[in-house]
DNA sequence: GTTGACCTTCCCCTTTGGGGAGGGTTTATG
DNA sequence: CATAAACCCTCCCCAAAGGGGAAGGTCAAC
């Protein structure tokens, strides 16, 4: 197969899978002969589950120790727990931060009027 | 005042003062005779501003506008508002976003073992 | 044989910073 | 007075995870 078919089925870019393969997450794509990469139904395979990762937001650093411990049949399952639960805290502290946010800008938007008038607790609180 | 004081008093770096005057959200320092920025009571107000709403997750773009806003007594009200609406409806994306990869891995690290064993529905997820 | 759809590499852009080099200035200390 | 520390200046590179597009090679269909 090449990128582009690749691509499509796997939900990925052309630029993102040769991006990946630059970046060492996944290896050297073999080339046909007249220098297209050239891939197989495994490659495809492992461009889905970097895809699906990605949804769930897992940095590429992360993904490519996933992607080793998911081809390495004799891990430990709690090396993989782990890099789940430390982004888990990446993501609440993250939701907490936005959280905190949004409970201020919801407070001084409900108050602003919002009219022509020039008075404004959102301005306001900026300079404070 | 220097930059140095600036940057303590506002809470801001000395590389975000200036990065903040290239990409022209605030004017241009004055300079003092040997070429440092100059800067008075009224700027360290404005940065103090900006500091705030980067605090409130405001874009630099956002920020450049309700700047001008806020120097501008005759605004209405309601550009403000709607700026901070706009961005209360990006940071609720978000945090929906977020929470659906969160209920998605803790569901999966739930049912990990985190053992010594290989087996793990965090990557049979991923791999699916 | 030409056209359009692929593919290649290369470079630049985004966003919001940080790090550091190389060099000038000011202030404090010996 | 000389020197060192602490500032300041500009300029360039780095992060993360992509996107855009140029310039050029290849393939398939009509």
């Amino acid at each position: 197969m090449n990128i582009g078919e690749v691509a499509k089925i796997s939900g990925l870019s052309a630029k993102m899978i040769r991006k990946y393969e630059d970046s060492g997450l996944v290896p050297k794509a073999k080339r046909n002969v007249s220098g297209y990469r050239s891939y197989s139904e495994n490659d495809v395979h492992s461009f889905r589950f970097i895809k699906t990762a990605r949804s769930l937001g897992f940095s590429l650093k992360d993904i490519k120790e996933l992607l080793s411990l998911w081809k390495n049949k004799k891990r430990a399952s709690s090396n993989v727990k782990k890099i789940a639960q430390m982004h888990i805290e990446q993501l609440e502290l993250k939701v907490n931060e936005i959280n905190t946010m949004l409970n201020t800008l919801k407070h001084l938007t409900k108050n602003c009027h919002g009219d022509d008038r020039p008075d404004c607790p959102i301005l306001d609180s900026l300079s404070e």
